[in-house]
DNA sequence: CATTGATCATGT
DNA sequence: ACATGATCAATG
């Protein structure tokens, strides 16, 4: 196992060391077997890089290494460098949100610092020859936090006054709610139309790809719309 | 069931 | 072609 990084330069540091390995050369140094594919191990490629740079495994509550307020995040691009998936946040709160705020918010933490770690994904390509590129650290401009805000606030209001069922990926503009679950059948508990408790589907909190894409070519000085 | 890690695959 | 809704694995 690799230690925890104690300082967010540490952390890049080692993040960049990985840069232009594969997937397959990485997993091959710690002994971990490289699936052929990911239809069964979608998070695959998420734990072995958190391998890799010394975060906890398992499930936490809060950012990957919380000491340095630092959330990892892995992201498949394409081979112009665009998101080839929308990116999950957090899985968002249908009861007790009384007095909750964008402020003290579960997602807005998460997202306060971000270390992302771009990775080929194209399904062409196997997974084992898949090459991790450079990564970058971000935070949220002013902006950013206002437009994620914004969607944060339509959707919470939608939660709010019962109209969980309305809600559809296409709210928000940056920020949407899909389901997030093992299944359509699973339940969690949520607020009906009348303030009653009712049983639902639980959803996540997602980042739609023009969002992710901006970060990404604003941080590489990639043109804003690709031409190749 | 809830959290972590996400991508799959079908409908439009 | 692409986004939406569905789904997969591990762990507590």
């Amino acid at each position: 196992m690799i230690p925890a990084p104690t300082s967010e330069n540490e952390l890049l540091e080692r993040a960049t060391a990985l840069a232009g390995f594969t997937l397959g050369e990485l997993a091959e140094q710690y002994g971990l077997v490289c699936p052929a594919d990911l239809r069964r191990e979608k998070g695959w490629v998420g734990m072995l890089l958190e391998t890799c740079l010394g975060a906890t495994a398992g499930s936490k509550p809060e950012q990957d290494f919380q000491d340095l307020g630092i959330e990892l995040k892995s992201i498949p691009i394409s081979h112009t460098g665009k998101p080839l998936e929308t990116t999950f946040v957090c899985v968002a709160p249908l009861t007790n949100v009384h007095g909750l705020t964008w402020e003290n918010s579960h997602i807005r933490n998460k997202l306060s610092k971000v270390l992302w770690i771009p990775v080929e994904g194209e399904r062409e390509i196997p997974v084992c020859e898949r090459h991790v590129g450079m990564p970058l650290i971000w935070q949220p401009s002013d902006e950013e936090e206002a437009q994620l805000k914004a969607d944060w606030e339509e959707l919470m209001e939608f939660i709010v006054l019962g109209k969980v069922h309305q809600i559809t990926a296409k709210h928000g503009e940056y920020l949407q709610l899909r389901p997030k679950a093992a299944n359509s059948k699973a339940v969690t508990e949520a607020y009906g139309a009348n303030g009653q408790p009712i049983k639902t589907l639980p959803r996540g909190f997602y980042l739609k790809k023009p969002f992710t894409s901006r970060i990404l070519a604003a941080h590489f000085m990639l043109p804003a719309e690709d031409t190749f």
